[in-house]
DNA sequence: TTGCAACGGGAATGCGCTTTCCCACATGAA
DNA sequence: TTCATGTGGGAAAGCGCATTCCCGTTGCAA
């Protein structure tokens, strides 16, 4: 990657460096009309692209955003960093994506990778665990997160603090007001479903989901219900499915209609999927409902209840937009907890 | 973001800026073990992180990728920045994110921001396409990514070569059989439908769609049937939805099936969605395919019969990566071009 | 002991740009 | 006419690092 240089520019407009970079690179000081014009001019011909490292260098700031999340490809994070590009791209910067399958260790490269060039502000979305396996990794994470913030980074975090941050200088923590909405979402089912509840997930540890367990216990236990049984499985669709597996011929051998909430939508499918070969229908045998409202599964059948979350604003506030309202859900009852009428065949 | 510097690390280990450099960031050039550790101590102690800015101005190659999607939230999309992210990972570099809305004239702007940070190589992921109202944007998005060729650097192109570009020189296409598996779909559907076919297509010129038809109207005609007449709609599940709209009446008006092909797999979903309020129920009323094999959708029910692309090795053939293998779909029949038995209700 | 190669550390240069500081010149008031 | 003031361009000093070139040491053969 070698270009033309603003020296060369300068030459070519017979300028010195100063002027032609005073006219190309937005400066307080404004050459004159004919100068300028000269200058433009040069710059075109040459095919003239500034290189923002070097402006970088000399300024110190980079235009960057880091984005860390756990996959890409998965639509809660996709939507994420939806948010996160349309914000970066208003502020006129660019993002710099990681992709950390969740691991602590390699969040803490990438935070690395990011402070080494300098990003102006990090965006982590993934969700934080206090896992006994990820003690160091987080602790290694945190001090990471410290030394950056302690030059002068920014770092956006959605949902919970960085476990072990010893400072909250710099962070900029997105409440997902998660505990709050389970608790409504119990309430709403509990209203129409009067049998057992059950629960589907995450690891023991992984913030998210415990609090979007315990705000369903609440929501249960405010409703005068007793608390859900609960199944930990992997926070993805593969646990749904395993839970799924496990639960059919339970749900076969039970006359009364089990509802079960997933943690988070992907599970529900996975649980739903599994379900089905088995001959258990939703909302027939059993109802089901998840939590994070992803668009991509908004035409799955039977429509699926969930908690509805404003991804992409989550995406935005995270990267520091000020435009953006603050994070408010909602529930959505939809098909899949529907009581049917008693004419279950 | 500033952050202690080499010169620091140097004075506080004692030793000069060179050898500071050689211990710190991999130079040929080993200096003695005592000094080294002396350096080593000194970054530890300061929490040195090197400046990839500074280090890319010195050495002429910044380790950045940049990725050009439409919309990074697509599962299109999506799972193609997952090959890239892991390519770019095991190549050790960072990937740089553009979200354009297929616009030519902001895929222009995220080239020429690529190329001001001197990306190695930029990889472009958005379909390609002719139509009139894109004919200036993609002339300037040729001329500026033929820039950043002549300049050294490497461009990847999913499906189609750049409309325009005036060389091949740095380009590096990653060639999608649209056409022939869309040929390989309308030959297998033909074994078992006997009606008539529709195909649901994106805008004419969006060359991705434009394969696609051409490949299954060519299937029909080497399988001796007459060619599918053609709705043409916007290229996403709101394109998709419009269409099932407009086809709703016509399909219960017809006493025979219809089958239809939507050119990706979230309009086949559209379609789906806005019939099935209409009553019409798939495969039952009428059986439709899509293309792309969208994991997301896979749990979607009836499931649905599409073409698998491997879109995250499509990726990372994009992005360089060697050990990847050539792009090789596969028709995939399921439920939702069923044949079902005759015992429609 | 001398001479030469090999080794290893340091000074200095430059990557491409921004920005401060300086200076020449023009303008206005005294 | 003279001096204060302002205006606008240029020279130069970095920004943080890699790298080339230079030079003092050391090891070994002659």
């Amino acid at each position: 990657m070698a270009a033309s240089t603003l020296s060369e520019v300068a030459r070519l407009a017979g300028v010195s460096l100063a002027t032609a970079s005073r006219v190309l690179n937005g400066s307080s000081r404004k050459p004159a009309e004919d100068i300028a014009g000269r200058v433009r001019d040069a710059a075109e011909k040459l095919g003239y692209v500034p290189n923002a490292q070097a402006q970088a260098l000399a300024k110190s700031s980079s235009g960057l955003i880091g984005l860390i999340v756990h996959d890409i490809a998965d639509p809660y994070f996709s939507a994420i960093a939806r948010g996160v590009q349309e914000a970066a791209r208003q502020q006129n910067r660019m993002v710099l994506l990681a992709s950390t399958s969740g691991a602590p260790h390699d969040e803490k490269e990438a935070v690395a990778a990011f402070a080494a060039r300098r990003a102006d502000s990090i965006v982590i979305a993934g969700s934080r665990s206090v896992r006994a396996q990820d003690k160091q990794g987080n602790t290694e994470l945190a001090a990471e997160l410290d030394r950056y913030c302690r030059n002068g980074g920014h770092v956006g975090v959605v949902g919970h603090p960085v476990v072990g941050a010893s400072t909250t200088e710099g962070y900029h923590v997105v409440k997902v007001p998660n505990e709050e909405l389970a608790a409504g979402l119990a309430a709403e089912l509990a209203a129409t479903h009067h049998g057992e509840f059950l629960i589907v997930a995450g690891p023991e540890g992984l913030y998210t989901s415990d609090d979007r367990v315990r705000g369903f216990q609440r929501g249960l236990t405010d409703a005068g219900r007793p608390a859900a049984e609960i199944i930990r499985t992997g926070f993805n669709r593969a646990g749904g499915y395993d839970a799924g597996l496990a639960l059919a011929d339970r749900i076969k051998a039970s006359k009364e209609r089990l509802c079960i909430f997933a943690v988070n939508d992907v599970m529900a499918i996975g649980v739903t999927a599994a379900l089905r070969p088995e001959g258990v229908w939703i909302p027939r045998d059993a109802t089901i409902a998840g939590f994070d409202d992803i668009e991509t599964l908004r035409d799955f059948r039977p429509a699926l209840s969930t908690v509805h979350l404003p991804l992409e604003d989550i995406g935005r506030l995270a990267a520091g937009d000020p435009d953006t309202p603050p994070v408010s859900g909602a529930v959505k009852l939809r098909r899949s907890t529907e009581t049917p009428v008693e004419s279950q065949v």
